[in-house]
DNA sequence: GTTAATATGTGCGATATCGTACAGAGCCGG
DNA sequence: CCGGCTCTGTACGATATCGCACATATTAAC
């Protein structure tokens, strides 16, 4: 019987050619990512990139009040340390494990040198980056014109989409953070969600009852964002590996 | 007497080795960026990628309703048409002449080439990206949590380093659009800083009086965003393309 | 010089979010 | 079973921004 960890959980992992994923797994070392660990901080030297699994990482901007806000979430679909490979070697910004799981690791030296091959990796890390930048942009266009409702499905939607799951484990006080807004505007926020029979919450555990309908109330931000996964990913070779991500919404 | 215009006015075409300088610049193809005019429209394909010398272009997301947000600001420090060279061949946002002026132009596929030779000019291109997704992420920060006139005061700052003047053309209406706010919102903001004796202005002309005094007025995102262009340019062979940008500012 | 068009200023009620304070509710350890 | 902790719910005044209406000012056009 298999592990119940493979490389292959990873999509850009997934989606690389025989060739290359054989160079690169032996290298891949396999990481608990516990709540709330920073995998980086801001301005400090990137040693590793991370490709999650079963985890969610949130990129934080942080203030100098201490205020934060979100500006991409990474889970399955991606990779964590593209400064790396762009030539910055730092970020402003710091990742942050939003839920708890597992994700693998590779030594910053060999993900350069294998950038820097100029094949296949390299430009599936950069079509993955240009997502990364479309989803950026999307939540700097939501912060400014969205409700605090509208943002916390859309955050729920983008969250589920990178676990296999229609639970996320995360206090309303957590959320708040990444949303970088208040926690009892979260709390307002869940509870009208809940009263409307979308999803159902306790304690940190938040379930998803109604999809269909999250997707309903959801601003297009969201959509945007999907669509642009979809579109930059949909004829990866060795398949899509953003089949599930599709499956629900058109 | 040598023609006002020159592609070196761009900071990332002067900052070229030689021998890339060469190969493009037979290729580079002076055209005015009248105000207003869109470069790209969301969605569409890239023809060409552009260098402003004497312009600046905002890059935008437009949503359903019609209402918009800027996501950065371009001008003579860099390109226009990233995600060509990221490999999305479109993007979701639209590009629109904020100041109107000069820039040079090539077509999509000599840049392509250029790319893929995974030289110099690569390199280049890729810490410029990063630079910009800095300025995406700060701006996504800022519209969370700052003021208007903070917000206006970021902008006007970023504006002026992307020319050489301390004057911009510009109404307070389509501040207000790139800014994603009211026009009266703007208008109070403005009349703020005139009153503080930071700036003058009068039907579409905007002069900075205190650039220092504005400078103790802005947020931190201005700052941060401005650091990590330095940083990131400090070392770029052939010069430092952010050496006015620098000087202000510690 | 009169008119039109554009740009800016101001006022006001509506709304969303904030900051703060505190009350209940679920869970855990002793 | 009880005390303590964490998470969630609620209330209320303060504030920023919105949406709208309209007044004024500056420039351009004929």
């Amino acid at each position: 019987m298999p592990s119940p960890h493979h490389p292959k959980q990873n999509h850009l992992l997934a989606a690389l050619p025989v060739a290359e994923f054989d160079r690169l797994s032996p290298h891949l070392e396999l990481i608990p990512m516990p709540l709330g660990e920073a995998l980086y901080e801001s301005g400090g030297r990137l040693h590793h990139v991370y490709f999650p699994t079963t985890s969610i990482v949130s990129l934080l901007y942080v203030m100098e009040n201490g205020s934060s806000a979100e500006i991409a979430v990474v889970g399955n679909e991606g990779i964590l340390g593209i400064a790396l490979f762009m030539g910055g070697e730092t970020t402003p910004s710091r990742a942050v494990v939003q839920s708890a799981g597992f994700g693998y690791r590779l030594k910053a030296q060999l993900l350069k040198e294998e950038f820097n091959r100029a094949g296949p990796v390299m430009h599936l890390l950069l079509r993955y980056t240009q997502a990364l930048i479309t989803q950026m942009a999307q939540t700097a266009v939501c912060n400014r014109h969205h409700t605090v409702e509208q943002q916390l499905c859309r955050w729920l939607l983008l969250s589920l989409d990178r676990l296999d799951s229609d639970e996320l484990t995360m206090t309303q006080e957590l959320i708040a953070n990444m949303l970088g807004v208040r926690r009892e505007g979260v709390t307002e926020a869940a509870g009208k969600l809940q009263r409307a029979g979308l999803i159902r919450y306790s304690r940190g555990r938040i379930t998803v009852l109604d999809r269909p309908g999250l997707e309903r109330e959801v601003c297009e931000c969201y959509k945007v964002v999907k669509k642009e996964f979809d579109r930059l990913f949909a004829d990866i070779p060795g398949g899509d590996p953003f089949q599930a991500f599709r499956s629900t919404v058109s």
